[in-house]
DNA sequence: TGGTGTTTACTGTACT
DNA sequence: AGTACAGTAAACACCA
């Protein structure tokens, strides 16, 4: 992939894909959503090159919005008025880009949506499902990668946004973020202290109208304090990626890969509660949220100036 | 009515 | 060559 030049996104296609952008604008945003007009001018804003066109790529916009499971709509609080929802970056979804190109993802990354009948003989339990207070066994159906919300043979069998629906991962992300080429990599770098504090997971919660008590790293102890002996590399691929790892969990390895997607359903709603908040919401939300700022120090090199702005 | 959101279909490209 | 992902177009529904 050609490195474009340092002042050279002026009028030439940025090299991100739409995913990469919008996760950019998300996590720019302070309170790490954004509803669909303010990612158009975040890229706007940022990216000349989309300020043509506006109607081609807007709706190619749209479509990964809704397409691509790394990405939850929020809906808007009563006393917020407008148009559309929020939309924020999936709690797991920082597995995704492959290495160096953020054109490209290693993998898409979805959600397994099942069919609270459909898996009754292993359970995969949302935190909001309303049966999951009765059982508080949390495995990964074996065939969750196969039965992965857009999956043919899924869709085939059980349809799409079912009343009842749990979400399990696909794609083998379970447990965090191991990747040092994750999403986060492209906006976000070092995240403690912001994980301590339980944000901007927190300011998600206040934004929908729940008291968030600072007790997010107790209900999910094990939810990673970037380790001081993770392993940090100097060196930068291509498009301002750093070479590192993250983190690692400090607590139990095998927790189980519940995501925590707020994507409504019709009967259950949109209200998280903060019990319902996984552990990779927290990482994810906390690792996030430095790496935006690395972006637009643009301490790599790769990005253009424009993006210094915000 | 326009913006938003979902879905399907298709093409091009990159990877295995 | 087959597969997966990205990009685009388009149709349609919903809603402020």
């Amino acid at each position: 992939m050609p490195r474009p030049g340092k002042n050279s996104y002026s009028d030439q296609k940025p090299p991100y894909s739409y995913i990469s952008l919008t996760a950019m604008a998300i996590q720019n945003s302070s309170e790490k959503m954004l509803p669909l007009s303010d990612i158009y001018k975040f890229i706007m804003d940022r990216f000349p090159y989309y300020r043509e066109n506006t109607q081609r790529w807007q709706n190619s916009l749209r479509h990964n919005l809704s397409f691509n499971d790394c990405f939850i709509k929020i809906p808007r609080r009563p006393d917020q008025p407008g148009k559309g929802s929020f939309w924020a970056l999936h709690p797991d979804c920082g597995d995704m880009f492959e290495n160096g190109s953020f054109l490209r993802r290693r993998k898409r990354f979805k959600v397994l949506r099942m069919e609270h009948a459909a898996c009754k003989s292993a359970p995969i339990l949302h935190p909001y499902h309303p049966h999951a207070q009765h059982n508080h066994t949390h495995h990964a159906h074996p065939h969750a990668s196969k039965l992965s919300m857009g999956h043919p043979d899924y869709l085939g069998s059980v349809g799409r946004l079912s009343h009842f629906q749990s979400y399990a991962l696909g794609g083998g992300q379970s447990g965090g973020f191991k990747h040092p080429f994750a999403i986060e990599s492209l906006i976000g770098r070092d995240y403690k202290g912001v994980m301590a504090s339980g944000l901007p997971i927190a300011s998600v919660m206040h934004h929908l109208g729940y008291s968030v008590p600072s007790m997010v790293n107790s209900v999910w102890p094990h939810v990673g304090v970037l380790s001081e002996s993770t392993p940090v590399s100097s060196e930068y691929p291509p498009f301002g990626v750093a070479v590192k790892g993250l983190y690692h969990h400090t607590g139990s390895s095998n927790m189980p890969a519940v995501p925590v997607p707020i994507k409504p359903t019709p009967t259950l709603g949109a209200v998280p509660s903060l019990t319902g908040l996984a552990p990779g919401t927290v990482q994810l939300c906390s690792r996030l949220d430095r790496e935006a700022t690395d972006l637009m120090e643009d301490k790599t090199g790769a990005l253009h100036p424009s993006l210094l702005q915000s």
